[in-house]
DNA sequence: AGGACATCGAACCGATCGGTACCATCGGAC
DNA sequence: GTCCGATGGTACCGATCGGTTCGATGTCCT
């Protein structure tokens, strides 16, 4: 009896159903475009079970985006570890993930990001901030590799790529955008890795880390 | 009697005031952040008048994005207009002044994409597909003033930039984040100038216009 | 003076909000 | 069989939502 107890009744699971059902409808609706009685419903759970195993709806947007903001960090990961050593080949692989993503359908932008620009105080900005923040780490260990002279801020400048796509393919349309900011990253990986000096000088000037 | 009617009791006035108001509040609040009563209160207007003026609060909100989006439009062309023929010197120009708005306190990223992004159906979403058609075809002229092979798929890598910047910038922090994203934007524009065949091939395969 | 128009303030509407309390029920451990 | 913890269902709370209506007040134009 140490896992795997019964089939029913099982609080980790109920507690999982909650956070699918959120996961979904936060991202379909918006924070605040459901309440809690129509997650609920959808969830096929009671309100004191949701309040129990959350204890406000803000806990409970924190939790799906945390977990949100986990599951997308390890597809990242995989996706660019997956292409080789090649950093270029590893910064392409990323942007084709993301590129297929955009093109799903149901696709409303980044749902981190859409959940932290609802409200400016609470938990989604919090877990946003740390979500670039991971995606900050996965392209500096690229863009060091790929020998950028100045690594932090050519990453920063792909998150700013990575950002601006999701928000240009929901707001603007798919067509194209995943390939075009690909080409853009490896662009500026191209240029800054070239070294500082390029046939007008380096890219990217000295800067803060910011944040 | 043509225009210059009595200084108090003017309708226009009255809606200028209750534009103003929105498009402080709105911003600051979100979408679904005040209620109208609360407009109201802070523009001192009664409901009755907000609603004859404006028909509901979705027509307060298209009105007041729609305003803001002209206002964006004229300032970025300003603010390339003024700095001379070179379109590079534009380009930076503009991020330049982008650059200014994301450090200005009260910040919180783009109000017309903040909107669009919380409700996926109603008037936020058409204002703001129609803002980024505005920025492409400002930076379409500079992409192809500049010999850019394809100004339209630079100019909507350069879109990108402009969108991603503003929510990095809001969501993690704002340091460095505009002169980074200037010079970013300055790359892709010097890769694309320098001809298709690039050390590496161009930097923008052929794809679609979008939307 | 008079009428048309604009506005305020407040009451009011039904619906929904996040959150709580209570109780019957049911599965699993012992 | 017996008890306990997890649950569903439901009613309920006060507050707020977007929107409507009405009467009193005031300003303009003629």
């Amino acid at each position: 009896m140490p896992v795997d107890k019964g089939v029913t009744l099982d609080p980790a699971r109920t507690r999982e159903q909650i956070l699918q059902v959120a996961t979904e409808v936060l991202y379909e609706q918006g924070l605040d475009g459901v309440g809690v009685a129509g997650l609920c419903a959808r969830a096929g759970v009671s309100k004191e079970t949701l309040y129990r195993h959350f204890g406000s709806k803000e806990g409970l947007v924190r939790a799906t985006l945390e977990a949100r903001s986990d599951r997308v960090t390890r597809w990242l990961r995989e996706a660019a570890a997956a292409a080789g050593p090649e950093p270029a080949d590893q910064l392409g692989a990323v942007f084709d993930a993301l590129a297929g993503w955009y093109a799903e359908p149901g696709f409303r932008g980044c749902a981190i990001v859409n959940a932290a620009v609802q409200h400016h105080e609470g938990a989604a900005r919090e877990v946003a901030a740390r979500h670039m923040d991971r995606h900050l780490e996965l392209l500096s260990g690229i863009a060091a590799r790929a020998g950028a002279a100045e690594p932090g801020v050519l990453a920063r400048q792909i998150l700013v790529l990575m950002e601006g796509a999701a928000v240009v393919a929901d707001l603007h349309g798919v067509d194209g955008t995943g390939r075009q900011v690909r080409e853009a990253a490896l662009a500026l990986l191209r240029a800054s890795a070239a070294g500082g000096r390029g046939p007008e000088a380096g890219s990217a000037r000295k800067t803060a880390t910011a944040r």
